[in-house]
DNA sequence: TACCAGGAGAGCG
DNA sequence: CGCTCTCATGGT
């Protein structure tokens, strides 16, 4: 056994020069890692021992994170960190956005709350995948419906010795391919004609996601309605978390509590107008805002309102 | 046990 | 439109 194997010093370091490489350090500011991969955004990320692991594309990889740094390491050396740097928006000036909310409380506490919450650029189809599986469940069952299909249907890749098996998110050819009672055995219930319809639709040619990133949001929100199971708010998600278009404003049942609650405690407010005051009040990051709230009502139970006018 | 979950669609008046 | 019901499943 060699002392020093051939690529074991190859660390690369943000901006250096391109080398192939299984660790990197990013250095970052205001952005907490942690809340930002469990804040209900994405679904395969695995707390253990202090790091999150994932797989981005068909590359697993493993991070850790202190104050203004995030170490990455993968377990195949990669030509590049663009990927990761990319899906992080480690390159994002956070202060910038925050700097165009709107200065009144309840966003500046729930942002107060949790400084660092950064939105992911995720890749669309798993994103929308994700989403139409989200509805009417929780983010941990949500999370476990998504492991089972990846598990089914995806391919298997490289992780660190002794962590266990990681899998791709399966493509929408193969899940096109399959049945709906293979895809109701991953327990997604009546999600699964859904799933399985918008695989083959896009697998088919008849809608083109990458096509969608290059039209106007209220194009691409079009676009991605008219598939079945996808409503104004899983397309909402997928306009935030992977086409990045920064004014989408996914309205759940969190945020709709939020908005009730936070800015009309005294009457009830229909949604529709609830929709419309969103689109208004938050500025050119709205969606950025839709995550600081969702994030806030949902973790800090003690500082949120809890009367719901109308009840 | 009962209730509800990062909804959407169909059926109704 | 705007309301109500249903869909499938599991965590709390």
């Amino acid at each position: 056994m060699p002392l020093i194997s051939s690529n074991r010093s190859s660390i690369a370091i943000t901006d250096a020069p391109a080398m192939a490489s299984r660790r990197a350090i990013l250095p970052v500011r205001d952005y907490d890692l942690n809340a930002t991969l469990d804040s209900g955004q994405a679904f395969r990320w695995q707390h253990c021992d202090g790091a999150w692991h994932g797989v981005i594309g068909r590359r697993w990889v493993r991070l850790r994170t202190n104050e203004n740094f995030i170490h990455a390491e993968t377990a195949e050396s990669v030509p590049d960190w663009e990927w990761l740097k990319d899906y992080l928006q480690i390159s994002l000036d956070l202060n910038s956005v925050l700097s165009t909310f709107p200065p009144e409380v309840p966003l500046s506490k729930a942002v107060q709350a949790c400084r660092g919450l950064r939105l992911l650029r995720q890749d669309p189809w798993e994103c929308l995948a994700s989403f139409i599986l989200s509805s009417t469940k929780q983010i941990v069952q949500i999370r476990q419906i998504v492991a089972v299909l990846c598990e089914q249907f995806g391919d298997r890749v490289a992780t660190l010795d002794g962590l266990g098996p990681a899998y791709t998110f399966p493509s929408p050819a193969v899940l096109a391919r399959t049945t709906e009672a293979r895809l109701r055995s991953c327990k997604m219930g009546f999600r699964a004609p859904y799933l399985r319809a918008a695989a083959r639709r896009i697998s088919d040619g008849e809608l083109d996601l990458n096509q969608l990133a290059r039209l106007p949001m209220v194009a691409a929100r079009e676009g991605l309605m008219t598939l079945a199971g996808v409503g104004r708010k899983i397309a909402d998600c997928v306009l935030l978390f992977a086409y990045g278009f920064p004014t989408a404003f996914p309205v759940d049942v969190w945020v709709q509590k939020a908005i009730q609650c936070l800015y009309f405690p005294k009457r009830r407010v229909k949604p529709k107008r609830l929709l419309k005051f969103s689109e208004t009040h938050f500025g050119p990051y709205a969606g950025y805002a839709q995550q600081y709230l969702f994030h806030y009502m949902r973790t800090k139970p003690a500082a949120r309102v809890s009367e719901w006018p109308g009840e």
